[in-house]
DNA sequence: TAAATTAGTTAGCCTAGGTAACTATATACC
DNA sequence: GGTATATAGTTACCTAGGCTAACTAATTTA
Protein backbone atom coordinates (compact mmCIF):
# COMPACT_ATOMS: atom_id res chain seq x y z
CA UNK A 1 0.00 0.00 0.00
CA UNK A 2 1.12 3.26 -1.22
CA UNK A 3 1.79 6.29 1.17
CA UNK A 4 -0.88 8.11 -0.73
CA UNK A 5 -3.79 5.80 -0.38
CA UNK A 6 -2.70 5.23 3.20
CA UNK A 7 -3.68 8.79 3.50
CA UNK A 8 -7.10 8.78 1.82
CA UNK A 9 -7.78 5.67 3.84
CA UNK A 10 -6.88 7.37 7.18
CA UNK A 11 -9.01 10.68 6.15
CA UNK A 12 -11.87 8.47 5.03
CA UNK A 13 -11.61 6.57 8.64
CA UNK A 14 -11.48 9.83 10.20
CA UNK A 15 -14.71 11.44 8.93
CA UNK A 16 -17.77 9.44 10.33
CA UNK A 17 -16.68 9.54 13.78
CA UNK A 18 -15.80 13.52 13.71
CA UNK A 19 -18.48 14.73 12.07
CA UNK A 20 -21.02 13.06 14.69
CA UNK A 21 -18.69 14.17 17.59
CA UNK A 22 -19.07 17.75 16.48
CA UNK A 23 -22.88 17.00 15.10
CA UNK A 24 -23.56 16.11 19.33
CA UNK A 25 -21.91 19.36 20.17
CA UNK A 26 -24.63 21.30 18.07
CA UNK A 27 -27.54 19.45 19.13
CA UNK A 28 -27.71 22.02 21.72
CA UNK A 29 -28.12 25.11 18.99
CA UNK A 30 -30.33 23.03 16.15
CA UNK A 31 -27.34 22.71 14.14
CA UNK A 32 -26.13 19.89 11.65
CA UNK A 33 -22.56 20.35 11.29
CA UNK A 34 -22.82 21.31 7.27
CA UNK A 35 -25.26 24.47 8.91
CA UNK A 36 -21.88 25.49 11.22
CA UNK A 37 -19.86 25.34 8.68
CA UNK A 38 -22.08 28.66 6.58
CA UNK A 39 -22.02 30.43 10.05
CA UNK A 40 -18.46 30.05 10.18
CA UNK A 41 -18.07 31.28 6.52
CA UNK A 42 -19.89 34.22 7.59
CA UNK A 43 -18.06 34.70 10.42
CA UNK A 44 -14.76 34.75 9.17
CA UNK A 45 -15.27 35.73 5.65
CA UNK A 46 -17.73 38.27 5.83
CA UNK A 47 -21.27 38.04 3.89
CA UNK A 48 -21.64 35.86 0.89
CA UNK A 49 -24.12 35.37 -1.87
CA UNK A 50 -25.39 31.74 -2.45
CA UNK A 51 -23.65 31.09 -5.30
CA UNK A 52 -20.22 32.11 -3.69
CA UNK A 53 -21.38 29.78 -0.47
CA UNK A 54 -22.00 27.15 -3.03
CA UNK A 55 -18.45 27.30 -4.44
CA UNK A 56 -16.99 27.67 -1.48
CA UNK A 57 -18.50 24.69 -0.08
CA UNK A 58 -18.06 22.85 -3.39
CA UNK A 59 -22.49 21.72 -3.16
CA UNK A 60 -25.06 22.84 -5.92
CA UNK A 61 -27.33 25.91 -5.54
CA UNK A 62 -30.34 24.17 -4.51
CA UNK A 63 -28.16 22.95 -1.18
CA UNK A 64 -27.51 26.45 -0.28
CA UNK A 65 -31.01 27.68 -0.55
CA UNK A 66 -32.32 25.50 1.79
CA UNK A 67 -29.59 25.99 4.81
CA UNK A 68 -29.88 29.67 4.25
CA UNK A 69 -33.51 29.20 4.73
CA UNK A 70 -33.21 27.13 7.92
CA UNK A 71 -30.67 29.22 8.98
CA UNK A 72 -33.27 32.19 8.53
CA UNK A 73 -35.77 30.57 10.28
CA UNK A 74 -33.81 30.24 13.49
CA UNK A 75 -32.86 33.95 13.60
CA UNK A 76 -28.72 33.58 13.13
CA UNK A 77 -28.56 34.63 9.68
CA UNK A 78 -30.32 37.57 7.15
CA UNK A 79 -30.52 37.98 3.88
CA UNK A 80 -29.71 41.47 1.94
CA UNK A 81 -29.94 43.14 -1.19
CA UNK A 82 -26.73 42.40 -3.13
CA UNK A 83 -24.68 43.97 -5.67
CA UNK A 84 -27.71 43.79 -8.73
CA UNK A 85 -31.63 42.81 -8.28
CA UNK A 86 -31.12 39.08 -8.79
CA UNK A 87 -28.27 38.79 -5.89
CA UNK A 88 -28.90 38.49 -2.81
CA UNK A 89 -26.39 38.44 0.27
CA UNK A 90 -26.45 36.67 3.24
CA UNK A 91 -25.24 37.59 6.43
CA UNK A 92 -25.07 37.19 10.09
CA UNK A 93 -27.79 38.85 12.60
CA UNK A 94 -26.54 40.38 15.58
CA UNK A 95 -27.76 37.30 17.30
CA UNK A 96 -26.05 35.15 15.18
CA UNK A 97 -22.64 36.93 15.86
CA UNK A 98 -23.06 36.47 19.09
CA UNK A 99 -23.82 32.67 18.38
CA UNK A 100 -20.99 32.03 16.65
CA UNK A 101 -18.93 33.26 19.64
CA UNK A 102 -20.91 30.62 21.85
CA UNK A 103 -20.23 27.92 19.89
CA UNK A 104 -16.98 28.06 18.92
CA UNK A 105 -16.26 28.18 22.60
CA UNK A 106 -18.44 25.36 23.20
CA UNK A 107 -16.42 23.67 20.10
CA UNK A 108 -13.02 24.23 21.42
CA UNK A 109 -12.59 21.75 24.02
CA UNK A 110 -13.83 19.18 21.25
CA UNK A 111 -11.02 19.65 19.24
CA UNK A 112 -8.31 20.04 21.63
CA UNK A 113 -9.21 16.55 23.17
CA UNK A 114 -9.20 14.93 19.26
CA UNK A 115 -5.51 16.84 18.76
CA UNK A 116 -4.34 16.03 21.72
CA UNK A 117 -0.73 14.90 21.52
CA UNK A 118 -0.37 16.28 18.83
CA UNK A 119 1.99 19.25 18.53
CA UNK A 120 1.12 22.66 17.00
CA UNK A 121 3.70 22.22 14.11
CA UNK A 122 2.01 18.90 12.60
CA UNK A 123 -1.41 20.02 12.63
CA UNK A 124 -0.07 23.06 11.02
CA UNK A 125 1.42 20.33 8.15
CA UNK A 126 -1.52 18.55 8.08
CA UNK A 127 -3.46 21.49 7.81
CA UNK A 128 -1.69 22.70 4.72
CA UNK A 129 -1.39 19.12 3.33
CA UNK A 130 -5.53 19.65 3.27
CA UNK A 131 -4.87 22.97 1.76
CA UNK A 132 -3.10 21.65 -0.64
CA UNK A 133 -4.97 18.67 -1.89
CA UNK A 134 -8.20 20.85 -2.17
CA UNK A 135 -5.98 23.15 -4.69
CA UNK A 136 -4.82 20.22 -6.43
CA UNK A 137 -8.60 18.85 -7.30
CA UNK A 138 -10.41 22.06 -7.90
CA UNK A 139 -8.11 23.24 -10.42
CA UNK B 1 -9.35 31.54 14.76
CA UNK B 2 -6.83 28.52 16.85
CA UNK B 3 -4.94 26.31 14.89
CA UNK B 4 -7.39 23.02 16.05
CA UNK B 5 -10.35 25.12 14.50
CA UNK B 6 -8.34 25.78 11.16
CA UNK B 7 -7.52 22.48 10.66
CA UNK B 8 -10.86 20.65 10.83
CA UNK B 9 -12.13 23.67 8.92
CA UNK B 10 -9.47 22.63 6.28
CA UNK B 11 -10.80 19.32 6.48
CA UNK B 12 -14.23 19.43 6.32
CA UNK B 13 -13.56 21.64 3.16
CA UNK B 14 -11.88 18.88 1.25
CA UNK B 15 -14.77 16.26 2.24
CA UNK B 16 -17.03 16.66 -0.69
CA UNK B 17 -14.38 17.56 -3.85
CA UNK B 18 -12.40 15.07 -2.66
CA UNK B 19 -15.42 12.10 -2.23
CA UNK B 20 -16.48 13.45 -5.67
CA UNK B 21 -13.73 12.92 -7.73
CA UNK B 22 -13.03 9.25 -6.41
CA UNK B 23 -16.87 8.93 -7.06
CA UNK B 24 -16.85 9.36 -10.35
CA UNK B 25 -13.43 7.09 -10.87
CA UNK B 26 -15.21 4.14 -9.25
CA UNK B 27 -18.50 4.84 -11.42
CA UNK B 28 -17.56 2.41 -13.76
CA UNK B 29 -16.95 -0.78 -11.27
CA UNK B 30 -20.57 0.26 -9.94
CA UNK B 31 -19.39 1.30 -6.87
CA UNK B 32 -19.50 4.44 -4.12
CA UNK B 33 -16.95 5.34 -2.24
CA UNK B 34 -17.87 3.52 1.10
CA UNK B 35 -18.17 0.58 -0.73
CA UNK B 36 -14.60 0.41 -1.88
CA UNK B 37 -14.16 1.34 1.54
CA UNK B 38 -15.23 -1.83 2.95
CA UNK B 39 -13.46 -3.89 -0.24
CA UNK B 40 -10.30 -2.40 0.92
CA UNK B 41 -10.99 -3.52 4.32
CA UNK B 42 -11.53 -7.02 3.02
CA UNK B 43 -8.19 -6.71 0.65
CA UNK B 44 -6.16 -5.46 3.41
CA UNK B 45 -7.18 -7.40 6.66
CA UNK B 46 -8.74 -10.21 5.38
CA UNK B 47 -12.63 -11.01 6.07
CA UNK B 48 -14.14 -9.27 8.47
CA UNK B 49 -17.67 -9.93 10.73
CA UNK B 50 -20.57 -7.37 10.06
CA UNK B 51 -20.15 -6.21 13.36
CA UNK B 52 -16.69 -5.67 12.58
CA UNK B 53 -17.14 -3.88 9.40
CA UNK B 54 -19.99 -1.62 11.71
CA UNK B 55 -16.73 -0.93 14.42
CA UNK B 56 -14.27 -0.13 11.47
CA UNK B 57 -16.34 2.02 9.59
CA UNK B 58 -17.73 3.30 12.63
CA UNK B 59 -21.42 3.07 11.03
CA UNK B 60 -24.64 0.89 12.39
CA UNK B 61 -25.29 -2.76 11.28
CA UNK B 62 -27.93 -1.93 9.14
CA UNK B 63 -25.87 -0.05 6.81
CA UNK B 64 -23.04 -2.42 6.85
CA UNK B 65 -26.38 -5.35 5.61
CA UNK B 66 -26.93 -2.72 2.81
CA UNK B 67 -23.68 -2.51 1.70
CA UNK B 68 -22.31 -6.18 2.23
CA UNK B 69 -25.86 -7.75 0.04
CA UNK B 70 -24.59 -4.89 -2.71
CA UNK B 71 -21.29 -6.19 -2.96
CA UNK B 72 -22.80 -9.32 -3.11
CA UNK B 73 -25.05 -8.80 -5.83
CA UNK B 74 -22.26 -7.41 -7.69
CA UNK B 75 -20.26 -10.66 -6.68
CA UNK B 76 -17.15 -8.97 -5.08
CA UNK B 77 -17.86 -10.31 -2.52
CA UNK B 78 -19.08 -13.69 -0.42
CA UNK B 79 -20.24 -14.62 3.01
CA UNK B 80 -19.24 -17.75 4.89
CA UNK B 81 -19.67 -19.04 8.12
CA UNK B 82 -18.61 -17.59 11.18
CA UNK B 83 -17.13 -18.89 14.72
CA UNK B 84 -20.66 -19.63 15.65
CA UNK B 85 -24.28 -20.25 14.05
CA UNK B 86 -25.31 -16.36 14.99
CA UNK B 87 -22.19 -14.88 12.76
CA UNK B 88 -21.31 -14.23 9.07
CA UNK B 89 -17.85 -13.40 7.60
CA UNK B 90 -17.63 -11.45 4.57
CA UNK B 91 -14.63 -11.93 2.00
CA UNK B 92 -13.54 -10.99 -1.37
CA UNK B 93 -14.51 -13.13 -4.30
CA UNK B 94 -11.61 -14.25 -6.55
CA UNK B 95 -13.21 -11.70 -8.66
CA UNK B 96 -13.28 -8.84 -6.57
CA UNK B 97 -9.69 -10.00 -5.35
CA UNK B 98 -8.90 -9.26 -8.93
CA UNK B 99 -11.08 -6.08 -9.20
CA UNK B 100 -9.35 -4.56 -5.71
CA UNK B 101 -5.61 -4.37 -7.60
CA UNK B 102 -7.65 -2.94 -10.71
CA UNK B 103 -9.07 -0.26 -8.87
CA UNK B 104 -6.63 0.54 -6.82
CA UNK B 105 -3.89 0.72 -10.22
CA UNK B 106 -7.00 3.00 -11.43
CA UNK B 107 -7.39 5.19 -8.04
CA UNK B 108 -3.44 5.56 -8.14
CA UNK B 109 -3.41 8.83 -10.59
CA UNK B 110 -6.21 10.61 -8.78
CA UNK B 111 -4.10 10.26 -5.44
CA UNK B 112 -0.93 10.98 -6.69
CA UNK B 113 -2.02 14.06 -8.83
CA UNK B 114 -4.32 15.20 -5.40
CA UNK B 115 -1.46 15.29 -3.67
CA UNK B 116 1.16 16.51 -6.23
CA UNK B 117 3.64 19.07 -4.84
CA UNK B 118 3.55 17.68 -0.78
CA UNK B 119 6.78 15.55 0.42
CA UNK B 120 6.12 12.13 1.37
CA UNK B 121 7.35 13.08 4.64
CA UNK B 122 4.60 15.65 4.64
CA UNK B 123 2.25 13.29 3.75
CA UNK B 124 3.21 10.81 6.49
CA UNK B 125 2.56 13.30 9.41
CA UNK B 126 -0.94 13.98 7.98
CA UNK B 127 -1.60 10.65 7.90
CA UNK B 128 -0.55 10.01 11.58
CA UNK B 129 -2.56 13.18 12.74
CA UNK B 130 -5.30 11.98 11.33
CA UNK B 131 -4.82 8.44 13.00
CA UNK B 132 -4.04 10.55 16.55
CA UNK B 133 -7.78 11.80 15.76
CA UNK B 134 -9.25 8.60 15.39
CA UNK B 135 -7.87 6.94 18.37
CA UNK B 136 -8.67 10.39 20.39
CA UNK B 137 -12.02 10.26 19.47
CA UNK B 138 -12.76 6.70 19.64
CA UNK B 139 -11.69 6.62 22.90
C1' DT C 1 -33.51 44.21 -29.31
C1' DA C 2 -33.07 39.23 -29.30
C1' DA C 3 -30.15 35.60 -27.37
C1' DA C 4 -27.43 33.96 -23.85
C1' DT C 5 -26.05 34.05 -19.13
C1' DT C 6 -26.57 34.42 -14.21
C1' DA C 7 -28.91 34.34 -9.34
C1' DG C 8 -31.97 32.16 -6.89
C1' DT C 9 -36.10 28.88 -6.39
C1' DT C 10 -39.00 24.79 -6.77
C1' DA C 11 -39.99 19.96 -7.35
C1' DG C 12 -38.65 15.61 -7.05
C1' DC C 13 -34.92 12.15 -6.82
C1' DC C 14 -30.97 9.47 -4.52
C1' DT C 15 -27.23 8.04 -1.29
C1' DA C 16 -25.85 6.89 2.74
C1' DG C 17 -26.55 7.14 6.87
C1' DG C 18 -29.85 6.55 11.34
C1' DT C 19 -33.37 4.13 15.03
C1' DA C 20 -36.59 0.73 16.58
C1' DA C 21 -38.09 -3.63 16.66
C1' DC C 22 -37.47 -8.19 15.25
C1' DT C 23 -35.35 -13.42 14.94
C1' DA C 24 -31.99 -16.66 16.07
C1' DT C 25 -28.28 -17.95 18.71
C1' DA C 26 -25.18 -17.80 22.68
C1' DT C 27 -23.88 -16.73 27.42
C1' DA C 28 -24.60 -15.79 32.38
C1' DC C 29 -26.96 -16.39 36.63
C1' DC C 30 -29.56 -18.24 40.02
C1' DG D 1 -31.36 -26.69 33.81
C1' DG D 2 -34.11 -22.91 32.82
C1' DT D 3 -34.65 -18.09 32.66
C1' DA D 4 -32.60 -13.45 31.70
C1' DT D 5 -29.47 -11.00 29.17
C1' DA D 6 -26.49 -10.18 25.35
C1' DT D 7 -25.04 -10.56 20.56
C1' DA D 8 -25.27 -11.08 15.16
C1' DG D 9 -27.72 -10.02 11.58
C1' DT D 10 -32.22 -8.37 9.30
C1' DT D 11 -36.27 -5.61 8.22
C1' DA D 12 -39.00 -1.49 7.90
C1' DC D 13 -39.08 3.04 7.91
C1' DC D 14 -37.01 7.85 8.75
C1' DT D 15 -33.66 11.81 7.85
C1' DA D 16 -29.74 14.83 6.35
C1' DG D 17 -27.80 16.44 2.81
C1' DG D 18 -26.69 16.03 -1.38
C1' DC D 19 -28.22 15.97 -6.71
C1' DT D 20 -30.56 17.31 -11.56
C1' DA D 21 -33.99 19.51 -14.35
C1' DA D 22 -36.81 23.07 -15.16
C1' DC D 23 -38.32 27.42 -13.89
C1' DT D 24 -38.47 33.07 -13.06
C1' DA D 25 -36.34 37.34 -12.98
C1' DA D 26 -32.57 40.22 -13.99
C1' DT D 27 -28.50 41.21 -16.62
C1' DT D 28 -25.15 41.06 -20.27
C1' DT D 29 -23.73 40.21 -25.01
C1' DA D 30 -24.05 40.15 -29.91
Amino acid sequence: MTVEQDFFNQYRLMYRPFINQVNVQLEKYQLYSSQWAVLRLLNDKGRHSFVEIANYMSIEKPSVTRFVHKLVELGYVETVAGRDKREKLVQLTAYGEELVLEIKAHLKPLFEQALAGVSKQEIEIATQVLAKICANINR
